[in-house]
DNA sequence: AAGCGCTTCAAACGATCGTTTGATGACGCT
DNA sequence: AGCGTCATCAAACGATCGTTTGAAGCGCTT
């Protein structure tokens, strides 16, 4: 599967964090499907049966790693983004834009989720039920206040829904089609500099977006 | 793997067309490395061998369904969408969301390689070179003349690419999302008959994103 | 009818994977 | 010291998959 890795040395770190860092790092870059316990327990330096003693089985160390990266991502970039107490609503939709960005695209642990939960969306296991749940909705609907705030009173459930998702849409292609960009347009993959360039265009685009619903507009 | 198909009446059709048929079917539902060969031979009703001595192995099968659904998606929706010949911009933009949308959404044949180009994003095989290349650079080029009317001579290029990011990116987060949509959101997820209106949204708002970054806007 | 490609077939091979087994220490308690 | 529990280990089991094999069926020309 993957190279012979150098074996990491056996360190005493306990055999469960081993096992759930080398499963997100495996899980992430093949799936569910083609990752192999035997990859995973080679990275972690750990016999083939620990995932078997730990996890009861393959199926029970995904779970455990979707949990474990959930944690670690809202550890890093919590809910509430140091954001001002009064902040305006387009202060809020870029923040949420931005910290969105950054779950996304960042390296480390947390990229963990966003690439398992790029994998769950197209070819789903038990663990999307949770994951939309625990992460998805809370994330929308606190989204969809802030679109609703900018949209103003008048605005539909429907308009502010689609609005949202424009949103979310335009934030999610950077993840999803980030093989596609590198290999076909390379010049324009957002990097870690480039992040905060790219938190503003969506945010204009989008508040410009959100205000012309606002009143119907034509087309 | 699949239920037990109950094995299609073994007719006269060419046993190559049936294993392209199957295939795309079983590739877009579990993927390049999920899917196999036992089961697609079940469902095209035709011997295991067949495909090592049709398309050399699987791989030569999973190519040759990419370029059968490229062909047919691009029969069923020409790129020339039956547009007026002196169309304003708007107009074309709105005929390239619908029809992107329709590629991506509808059901039948091209449904298979919006399905496998999802997958292709998150996991690419050979096959995402050929794809960029044939279909999604002369598309996307086709996207960014129309934003680059749309936003007037004084737009610059990163503009005119990120504002038409923002416009895929809208339209591909009902594909990709489309699981978790129905799952979580059922209620928002687009139908056959709901895409025009979906349509309509994302042009409208598009619009709207484009001109604001003509004037550079604030964020 | 005989011979010859082209295509299809059942069956098996070799490799890989998830999982299980039984033994082996490591450590704490009586 | 003796015992039991927890954790780990090498090795193998059973299942599945992609691929291969060699023969048989079919249509066509001569």
């Amino acid at each position: 599967m993957t190279l012979p890795t150098p074996q990491p040395p056996a360190t005493d770190a306990d055999t469960r964090v081993r096992l759930l860092d080398a499963g997100g790092a495996v899980f992430a870059e093949h799936g569910f499907r083609a990752a192999t316990v035997r990859d995973i327990c080679s990275r972690a330096g750990v016999n083939g049966a620990a995932v078997h003693y730990h996890f009861r089985d393959k199926a029970g160390l995904y779970r455990a790693v979707i949990e474990h990266a959930f944690h670690a991502a809202l550890d890093r970039y919590p809910p509430d983004l140091g954001l001002a107490a009064g902040a305006s609503a387009e202060e809020r939709l870029h923040a949420f834009v931005r910290s969105f960005l950054l779950r996304l695209l960042s390296d480390g642990v947390p990229a963990w989720l966003g690439k398992i939960m790029a994998r769950e969306m197209i070819e789903p296991t038990d663990a999307l039920e949770h994951i939309i749940a625990h992460s998805a909705r809370p994330l929308f609907e606190r989204l969809t206040a802030i679109v609703r705030e900018l949209a103003g009173p008048d605005a539909s459930v429907e308009h502010v829904m689609r609005a949202s998702q424009s949103v979310v849409g335009q934030c999610l292609f950077y993840r999803h089609c980030r093989e596609m960009i590198r290999r076909g347009w390379p010049e324009s993959e957002p990097t870690v500099e480039g992040l905060d360039e790219l938190a503003r265009h969506i945010t204009r685009f989008s508040l410009a977006g959100i205000r012309a619903t606002r009143v119907g507009g034509r087309a």
